[in-house]
DNA sequence: CTTGACCTTCACATTGATGTGAAGGTTTGA
DNA sequence: TCAAACCTTCACATCAATGTGAAGGTCAAG
């Protein structure tokens, strides 16, 4: 497919489609034309790059992350230097974090709105 | 306590509390002398900010989170305004969708690790 | 064969979170 | 009393992600 139905069905601006191209994010191909031509698994690693950059993560770290989202993943093996899993394991651990305090803080948002809605419940009475 | 004790207790820079003042996130005392004095709490509030900035919301929705941490909590319900209340549904919403996506792709790293270790053990026979 | 809807590259602007440092006031201890 | 170690405000710089748009090539439909 070409950028517009990329960004159509992702959401994305094209330019923000090139620019994740320019970090090495995704590699479309090339038509005839120079047109960029994206191959349909694009689609949900759009998505994906997406979700990890909303949750802070820089584009530099989802380059290392997202080969181990590539199945069969056999492929990379041999590539999995030391520095790359020293590398993988901070990040993990940095992502427990990140979720660690995410469901805090929803939790309390939560239980700040039953306790809001629990008060103006008695209040309407 | 002055800046640069609450900078030590958060490993955070001195510019940076006073950025999350200005943007309404922590408001410390003045002593006489115009010196910032920050009661005991803020350590933990300055922690919590910077979980968030690093999970990837900006200041003008923590801004809103904060005040739901603070307990007792009965104080802020008359402030509780409609457009709020949907404001945090919407914020809880989008902080369930960053939880989703880091968790997949922690456990991704997680197989990936998993996977290499078993590869280079399996080599190393 | 031209028009409209695509696509290309390139350049510049903006925004939020930071870094850096100047110029100057305050406090404490030798 | 002076130096060191704090603090203040202010200004300007940087970086990553994103917005905006110009100048121009491609292609399908009328």
């Amino acid at each position: 497919m070409r950028i517009g139905e990329l960004s159509e069905r992702t959401g994305t601006p094209r330019r923000l489609l090139r620019y994740y191209e320019e970090q090495g994010l995704i590699l479309p191909e090339r038509a005839a034309n120079g047109y960029r031509d994206y191959a349909g698994y694009n689609v949900d690693r759009v998505v994906q790059i997406r979700g990890l950059l909303d949750a802070g993560l820089p584009t530099r770290i989802i380059k290392q992350i997202l080969p181990c989202l590539d199945k069969p993943r056999a492929i990379y093996f041999p590539d999995a230097t030391p520095e790359m899993i020293a590398t993988l394991r901070g990040e993990r651990e940095r992502m427990d974090d990140r979720i660690r305090c995410l469901t805090r803080n929803r939790d309390a948002i939560g239980d700040y709105l039953d306790a809001v809605l629990a008060y103006d419940h008695a209040e309407a009475t």
